[in-house]
DNA sequence: CTGAGAATGAGAATCGTTGTCAGCTAAGTT
DNA sequence: AACTTAGCTGACAACGATTCTCATTCTCAG
């Protein structure tokens, strides 16, 4: 089931849709996609914004990238990758600081499925409690 | 520890200001800004767009609201939830629907003392993913 | 009660994203 | 290899959500 970074069938392969994925490819972390289309345009300098915006979406479909929860920017992250650098947060209520941690904890997929029909591709786990700091 | 749902300390408390906090209050689910607008009208109808986005902030800062990864809306919820009846949200990155379980897990107490010293009291999950219609 | 400065409404400005459309191109067909 | 045509593309207009500006209003400490 390995989601490989590709195209989605049925679509062409274009020197701009290769630029994008390849340009995905290379990145770590998360990005916008005016990033990413900045980075394809190595590839192919007459790659245009809105063309970046459908590649992206095809992606997105294909689930070779994530939609981040951004400031105001749809972010966009790599499906490997966010498995990766998984990590959640806890926010202190006290002081307003947020720590990050590699502790995880969600329902299965299989409960998902079973109660609700849901597919889960991704998940935000925010703890609200008081640091060592303020405790 | 409750984490009310009122304005942060040392703002001042306008009517127009109070009249979002009862908005968020009397919602349920997600909603948009703009929702949240109208909402707010009833109780103080010169309340500008631009007000409520300005106290949204101020909640969000506060927690007494939750942005959500939408649509490229910004949805928020109200944190208030939690007192009544503890549940998460499934969020459809296809079509944007909400909807709710009592499906819940999250590290245990224990564990975020020991690694971080951190004491929960309220978490926050938010699952993305597909929906059952649009699967 | 008063003054200082915080908060407001209205609407302009900004910015990310999507739509439009004439021209271009991948890829199957002959 | 040339032909055909539906799928793609870039440029830029359009759009909608959010933020900014600023003159005016209002809160609240003193």
């Amino acid at each position: 089931m390995a989601a490989r970074l590709s195209l989605p069938d049925g679509v062409r392969s274009t020197t701009q849709r290769l630029a994008v994925v390849r340009a995905v490819a290379e990145s770590s972390g998360s990005f916008t996609v005016a990033e990413l289309h900045d980075r394809a345009r190595k590839f192919e300098p007459r790659l245009g914004l809105a063309t970046t915006y459908r590649t992206v979406e095809l992606l997105r479909a294909n689930g070779g990238v994530h939609p981040l929860l951004g400031e105001g920017h749809a972010y966009v992250r790599c499906r490997a990758e966010h498995e990766a650098g998984h990590h959640h947060h806890l926010v202190c209520t006290s002081c307003g600081g947020v720590e990050e941690t590699e502790l995880c904890a969600a329902p299965t997929e299989a409960e998902l499925q079973r109660r609700h029909g849901f597919r889960p591709a991704a998940h935000e786990l925010d703890i609200y409690g008081t640091c060592r700091r303020c405790a």
